[in-house]
DNA sequence: TGTACATCAGTGAACGCGCGTTCACTGATGTAC
DNA sequence: TGTACATCAGTGAACGCGCGTTCACTGATGTAC
């Protein structure tokens, strides 16, 4: 063989990672095949010998996005619990670089609009994360947690979505503020 | 002249109209000029008439929808306050007529990729709700009711836009009752 | 009153462009005999 | 040991398509003289 064993696996890999910090980054529609595989050095032809389509890599890039998002959160848990978490997800970084962030606020508008096959698909990888964040808050009600799990990622998505879309302003620093402050008041709480 | 003298007034509200409820349904890049002319039993050429390209649209059309918003949202405030504004906010039926809800959820990721003059513009309008819902929630500390706004309208945006990404699966109903529930509480504990 | 002209919302053919996708091909390597 | 062939990840020209945008034109009407 011309490349070593598990070469074309470390491609595909390759091309998962960078389309899922693209699509974050610049929505499904503003990235183009050509261009994703022009960065990783590789030319356009090849992209079909790894995915079934563009949706196909759609799919894996929101899978393989749910895995780091699920990492980067267990990292913020053990180091200061859900608090140290809302502190990071609310952050002007996590704002201003949406490549290296949540795929929730960066992609949920566009998943909606995806078939329901992809969004079954996003939904049972979701809801997996959903359960391993309910199992760290206190108390043994785990259906509860849920709920609780439910409506904190709510808030927190939305406000880094709607602080992006209120660009540069004072607003936008307001309202990742505003989450931030009331949803330590709910966590004080419980 | 040929036609009336607000005619032309009324094509382009006719347009903007069409264009708002066809983006949050379909996506900025879902829908296509064209497309969207011929809707309303007009040719594509006639397009540039009324608007600078493509962005200038997408402006009015989401000034409109945040008008729309306001509209109904008051209407909600004034029949049962917030909580029936929560309510309707969080229904089924918002989660399956992007095209006739709140624009926050169905356009918020992909207005946080367009130009810092369009964001501006957003976050002005958007801003302006915000403080026209504060002077409805119990207490004087306007200040403080404009956090409070904002975190509401995080945790409805984000629930509706999770909700639809999740397709019509039981954790899309889940996240919507979460959310509901939880604010629910937090509005009794003003 | 009648005619020539100006106005202007809307028409539709045409443009260049970038996109997703296909496919015959390349060329380095492992393998069969 | 040497040669012919199979393998297969990646190449790049070519495709059809839909898009946003331009522009010379239409045709019904109001207006000037």
């Amino acid at each position: 063989m011309r490349y070593s064993e598990d070469h074309k696996e470390k491609t595909h890999a390759k091309i998962v990672e960078q389309a899922s910090k693209e699509f974050r980054e610049h929505g499904f529609e503003g990235v183009g095949i050509a261009q994703l595989m022009s960065k990783l050095g590789l030319s356009h032809g090849g992209f079909y010998a790894h995915f079934e389509d563009k949706e196909d890599l759609k799919d894996q890039a929101i899978q393989h996005g749910l895995d780091e998002s699920y990492e980067m959160a267990i990292e913020a848990l053990n180091s200061g619990g859900f608090r140290a978490y809302i502190e990071k997800y609310t952050s002007d970084l996590h704002r201003d670089h949406p490549e290296y962030g949540c795929v929730l606020p960066a992609l949920c508008s566009e998943e909606g609009r995806r078939t329901v096959e992809s969004k079954a698909k996003f939904a049972e990888r979701f809801s997996e994360n959903i359960d391993l964040f309910a199992e760290r808050l206190p108390g043994n009600d785990l259906a509860l947690n849920r709920t609780r799990v439910q409506f904190i990622m709510s808030a927190l998505s939305g406000s880094i979505a709607l602080s992006r879309a209120t660009g540069d302003t004072e607003l936008s620093a307001e309202i990742l503020r505003s989450t931030r402050q009331h949803l330590f008041a709910f966590l004080d709480g419980l």
